[in-house]
DNA sequence: GCAAAAGTGTTACCGTTACACCCATGT
DNA sequence: ACATGGGTGTAACGGTAACACTTTTGC
């Protein structure tokens, strides 16, 4: 029963699908390809291919988030698996069982699409009508674990380039989370949670939009973890 | 660059293997199988088998449980995906793409071990020794895990007998997290939370150990989630 | 001056923590 | 009687929510 002797194995093919957000002008954007062939032929669909045979999942993910984004180095970025999508008619042509991945990126380089790569562009999150095979799914999946893991890890500074203000990590939450949140507090919670962010020495400040007071700049700490929690406010059932 | 039309894919072998845990005399223990083959062979290691090819991961994770466990109905059994493995190198033989499922068994069927399958046994989640491949890691990544989902959701139940005390409940968590916690707040916060546990009505009383006082049944609730958490105590650093 | 964004302060509330204490049962 | 486990009560603490208010910039 131990099965791996047999060699009677059926041969299945293993990509990657990458769910890569960003925050674009106040909105979570997604990276999305045209797809050029039938199935979904003119639909969207999230970025991924092949594990090549000398890959894990994750060197996979990690070199198709390089080629579809054009960046040179993606070694820093956030990269994290979602899980596994395997029914067996997700593809109409054949068996593919495929490992998502969610990206965060800072800054959003504009609409790329460098190398062999086909046209990729970002699309604002909510809008992007269906996409080709399970990957609205997968695309949902991605924002509910983003959403979750910012209640309890320091995931957000992902989003934000090396230096940030508190008010653009505050936009990070409630651009993912749809809410808004009390100033004061946020910033309460988190200079008080120690390794969040640590303050840029240089005393610098900066603007973030036009007019205002500028802000002191930050950086990731070397925490990952919060304790406790920044937990979203809980959602109004209807009555 | 869509890669599906080439089928130039690689085979891969995909199979799952199973974290099977429950509590037996206090203590978790994890379902493990003995290798009879090399590699590994005489090791124990995570029971799990191959993706049939008309099975979703799920599928085959359900089936083998079912299996292994020797279980007429596991469906109602938690079962929960944790993630993928897949590192070229880790079986010595083959390709081979794991998915990996956490199961949780309520009241621990003795020595199973029917039919065609293997002999599986219920080994300590402490000592189990070096596990075959990366079972060590899938392990321990199951158990933290299930260790962090009992904080934010109702998971505890499902270690439990439809019908429990809060003292059965209040063991789950101790011996998962290997902490004490106070009785009477463990009480307070899970009566608290609506939709955790709901009391039997017949007003039925049972005995859990041997003295004390009997003890009222409560069955899982509806609700999956907990707001605010049940936050397992902060580890003390050294000093 | 006015709007906009950053930053500070204060109070009330709520959940948890850390206990002390009582109840029911078996030996 | 006493040990064991179930169940109730309560005061102190800590974090959060919901504000009011000041400061610094651009127009």
């Amino acid at each position: 029963m131990d099965g791996y002797d047999k060699y009677a194995y059926e041969p299945f093919a293993v990509t990657v699908d990458l769910a890569v957000l960003t925050l674009r002008a106040g909105a979570l954007h997604v990276l999305l390809v045209e797809r050029g062939q039938e199935p979904y032929a003119g639909t969207w669909a999230l970025p991924g291919g092949f594990v090549l045979p000398d890959e894990s999942a994750e060197t996979a993910a990690r070199r198709e988030l390089a080629e579809e984004t054009g960046l040179a180095d993606v070694s820093g970025l956030h990269l994290e698996q979602l899980r596994t999508y395997s029914e067996p008619d997700r593809d109409p042509r054949m068996r593919v069982v495929s490992v998502a991945f969610a990206a965060l990126l800072p800054h959003a380089p504009e609409p790329l699409g460098g190398g062999d790569a086909a046209q990729a562009r970002w699309l604002p999150y909510d809008g992007t009508g269906p996409l080709a095979f399970d990957h609205d799914r997968i695309l949902a999946d991605a924002h509910d674990r983003v959403g979750a893991k910012l209640e309890y890890s320091c995931l957000a500074t992902a989003f934000c380039a090396p230096e940030f203000t508190l008010g653009e990590l505050q936009r990070v939450y409630e651009t993912v989370w749809g809410t808004a949140l009390d100033r004061p507090n946020f910033r309460r919670k988190v200079l008080t949670t120690p390794g969040f962010v640590e303050p840029v020495p240089g005393g610098v400040a900066r603007l973030t939009g036009g007019r205002g007071k500028p802000a002191a700049l930050y950086r990731a700490g070397t925490a990952t973890t919060l304790h406790p929690p920044l937990l979203r406010p809980p959602r109004e059932g209807p009555a």
